[in-house]
DNA sequence: GGATATTAGTTTGATTTGTAACTAACAAGT
DNA sequence: ACTTGTTAGTTACAAATCAAACTAATATCC
C-alpha cells in the first residue's frame, strides 16, 4: 500500500476542477468583459432566459445555488436593468423574476456565444466520447 | 436560430463546474474537518507528497496555481508544521519545499482517503466509461 | 563594476464568497 | 386572537480570492 501509486491526475475531483477552471475562464470574457457580470449572475440570467420566469427559490433549486448567492445576483442583475421583480399577490414573500427586454437581448447574445464556445470544445471529441462525457458528468453533477 | 434549443445541461463549462463542486464538497471534509486545511493547501501538500520536494514555482507550474495562492498555502502548511522550507545555496531566491514527517503522515492518510473516495466515484461507471472520462478530462484540463 | 531587467516569492487592498443571523409574510395549533 | 413554527429573501461579518504593487536576489548589458 505505497502512497506513491495514487496519481493526482486520475483523482476525479482534482481533474474535474481543473477542467472546469480551464473551460470557465475561456467563457468568462463573454459575460465578464462585455457585460460586467459575475458567474452567478450569468447562471441566473441563463436560467430565466432559458426556462422562463420563476422565483429565486426555484432558481436555487434548479441551479444548485445557495439563496444568498442568488439574492446578490438578482440584485446585481436588477441594477443592470436586466431583470424585473414582481411580488406575487397571493403570497407576498414570493417575487416572480423575469428578464427585461434588455436582459433578453443579453441572454440571446450570451447563449449564442455559449453554443459557439461549446461547439469548439466539443470539436476535441468524437461523438461517442462526447456522449459518454455528458452522461458521466450528468451522473456526477446530478446526484 | 431560437435561443431555446440550447440547454444549460449540455453546456460543458456549466456541467463541469457542477460536477466539480459536488465531488469536491464530498472530499472536503477529509482535509478540512480533520486537518483544518484549505483546498489549495491540500493540493500543495499532495504535490509535495506525491512528487517529492520542489520549489513554489514548480508547484505553480504543475498544479496550475497562481503564485499568491501557493505562497499562502505554503505559509499555512508551515504554520501547521506540515512542511519545511530550505533556501537554496546557489540561488537564495529559491526555496526547496518538503514535507515534514508529520506532513508525510497527513499525506499518507489523505491520499488513502482520496483513493477510497475516488474508487467510490468510479463505481458509478463502467471501466470503458471511466477511460473515456479520464481521457476527455485530461484533454480539457491539459490544454 | 554599475545601471537595468528578470525572477521568486510576499504583501496589500479591493472584490467575492460563505456562514449565520435577521426581517417579513404566511401557516397552524390551541 | 395569539403563540409557535416555517418559508422567502436580505443583510452583516468573517473568510477567501484576485490583481497589482512590492522586496530581495540574480542575471545581463554596456
Amino acid at each position: 500500500m505505497s502512497t506513491n501509486d495514487f496519481d493526482l491526475r486520475q483523482f476525479l475531483p482534482y481533474v474535474l476542477n481543473r477542467a472546469a477552471e480551464v473551460t470557465s475562464i475561456g467563457f468568462q470574457k463573454h459575460y465578464r468583459e462585455k457585460y460586467g457580470m459575475l458567474r452567478t449572475e450569468w447562471r441566473v440570467l441563463f436560467h430565466l432566459g432559458r426556462y422562463g420566469e420563476m422565483t429565486a427559490k426555484e432558481i436555487c433549486a434548479r441551479a444548485g445555488l445557495h439563496k444568498t448567492k442568488v439574492s446578490r445576483a438578482v440584485g446585481a442583475l436588477e441594477q443592470k436593468r436586466f431583470l424585473k421583480r414582481s411580488t406575487q399577490e397571493q403570497d407576498r414573500r414570493l417575487e416572480t423574476l423575469s428578464l427585461s427586454p434588455q436582459g433578453q437581448t443579453v441572454y440571446a447574445d450570451l447563449s449564442a456565444a455559449a453554443r459557439t464556445y461549446d461547439d469548439a470544445l466539443a470539436a476535441q471529441f468524437t461523438q461517442e466520447e462526447r456522449d459518454v462525457l455528458d452522461r458521466c458528468l450528468a451522473r456526477l453533477a446530478g446526484g
